[in-house]
DNA sequence: ATTGTCCATATCAGTTTGATATGATATATT
DNA sequence: AATATATCATATCAAACTGATATGGACAAT
């Protein structure tokens, strides 16, 4: 692939989008790392890394005990896509051997691709949280009533 | 890696611009691998590979025999860089799964992304060959004789 | 026929990815 | 204090991908 996500990064957003909408409802609480994977279909080992991830990063929070849970660790307005992609999928550059240098082809490809990379970073960083969780929230709504 | 570029593009671009060089001085007759894997210290048996890759997507073409070799199947002003990569590295456009639709931080970033596939597209279908080529010519060219 | 090329698979080691297993640490409840 | 339940932290594992090698067939000029 050339543009790569991995599923690690869908799970990230499910997780970060559940803390979002979870904490409009119900601020201060921690939520369940079960709770998360059960609604979002996360295999829940898996997400105990992912959360993880996301606390060594700064992202969210997390409290231990009975009553523990995660909760996001800044307001959804001030987190960006970016921020999360890099925390899953590394640097968004990725050639450090061609960045290299002396290497012909490597040289130009690095030229070429160093505007369309600082040009994604924009976009992403464009992109808060709470935009993603909203969209996200709107799309989980029940259909309306007059529907049925 | 979010955006990825692997060894096997490094070494088709080399393997086209050698054909694109090599043409110029001696149009019409096929250059022959080993060649080209001794120049540009690629190794012979991947470089097969591309150029049977390269071949099936038909970019070159191979002559047989003890005369054989390989040669550009069609111009290098009109093989952009575009498709080079999507024979390499796959399509742009990578989330098949992602695609199928109903899953909702898959369509929100597929329509975050959609915009800026396009853009790379463009931007590296705007590239030619001949321009790589001619780029890596300058490079490869000996330092002028008032240097020494 | 022999030689040297392209052509086509099969295989293999190393890395990454997705996921599981095991257990330690912390805290609210009983 | 004991227990239940949560986060936290590694270790491990299978599947897929990447880079590279191995083996052998097909073809054409000498």
């Amino acid at each position: 692939m050339f543009v790569k996500i991995t599923s690690k990064t869908l799970y990230s957003l499910h997780f970060l989008c559940a803390l979002t909408i979870k904490a409009k409802s119900n601020p201060q609480k921690p939520v369940h790392l079960r709770e998360i994977a059960k609604e979002y279909d996360i295999p829940f080992k898996f997400l105990e890394q992912i959360a993880i991830l996301m606390k060594s990063v700064g992202l969210v929070r997390g409290t231990r005990g009975k009553t523990g849970g995660y909760q996001l660790a800044e307001t959804p307005e001030s987190i960006n896509l970016a921020r999360i992609i890099k925390a899953t999928e590394g640097e968004l550059l990725p050639w450090a051997d061609i960045e290299g240098g002396n290497e012909v082809i490597g040289g130009i490809l690095h030229t070429i691709f160093q505007e369309q990379r600082d040009e994604i970073d924009r976009k992403l960083s464009a992109i808060s949280l709470s935009q993603i969780a909203e969209k996200a929230r709107q799309r989980l709504e029940p259909a309306p009533m007059f529907y049925l």
